[in-house]
DNA sequence: AAAAATACATAGACAGTCGATACATAGACA
DNA sequence: TGTCTATGTATCGACTGTCTATGTATTTTT
């Protein structure tokens, strides 16, 4: 299990790229939706996405809005448009990362995209 | 420039098919290697490299053999049966973390395998 | 009533990569 | 002759991002 390992440096472009998906979201969603898109294979901790999170507010990635269900809260995250274009600029550098990657470990074989 | 967040996690899975692939190597022919392959788009410096060579070699992944260049010594490193076993194992890992993320960052997409 | 799921949060540990630096040989060029 | 660049191995300390573990509290399910 070394996918702890992988998951270093592309956490953040998947979770701008969920927030820009779905619009907003909170925390506990972005674990479930993670899980459940792929099959169990990446889990979000907790101590991973907070964090994160909390980052992103101070850089003003996204902005907060809390919901209170019932007696418990929910705080919804929201990309910023300095938020949007980060989500951009970091998928671009990270689709780039992974067909150069790909060409390393298989040779001729490239990214399906476009 | 998060790319040199990226490469964590991955540099261990490029060090390992590209002795695989050439048979065996040095430490500096691996730098070379890597910058000619991605286009510069990925530099393995030397304070990330030899930590990872000295590691393989203690998990003996890889055996070691010195040679006299003029009076400049070059250690080559080459795959042990063991190190060719994780090769694989860390590969086929690895692609699947691939596949993985590309499914969040592009939905629809894969990578073109198989 | 107990257990599991929901929902937020933080502290400390850990590991991997980088930047800087070091030493030495070799070749090119002025 | 002297200097610069490339070749080649190596280590140290710093940084940073993720994980484990833990905590609190509400809601739903059994």
């Amino acid at each position: 299990m070394q996918t702890k390992d992988l998951i270093k440096g592309t956490l953040n472009t998947i979770i701008l790229n969920l927030l820009k998906e779905h619009g907003q979201m909170y925390g506990y969603e972005i674990t479930q939706e993670v899980k459940r898109k792929t099959d169990g294979k990446i889990l979000i901790r907790e101590g991973s996405l907070y964090p994160a999170l909390h980052k992103l507010l101070a850089d003003e990635m996204v902005i907060t809005e809390e919901v209170l269900v019932g007696r418990r809260s929910r705080i919804y995250y929201k990309l910023t448009s300095k938020g949007h274009e980060q989500t951009i600029e970091q998928t671009t550098e990270l689709i780039g990362f992974l067909d150069t990657v790909a060409l390393l470990i298989y040779p001729g074989k490239k990214l399906a995209h476009g």
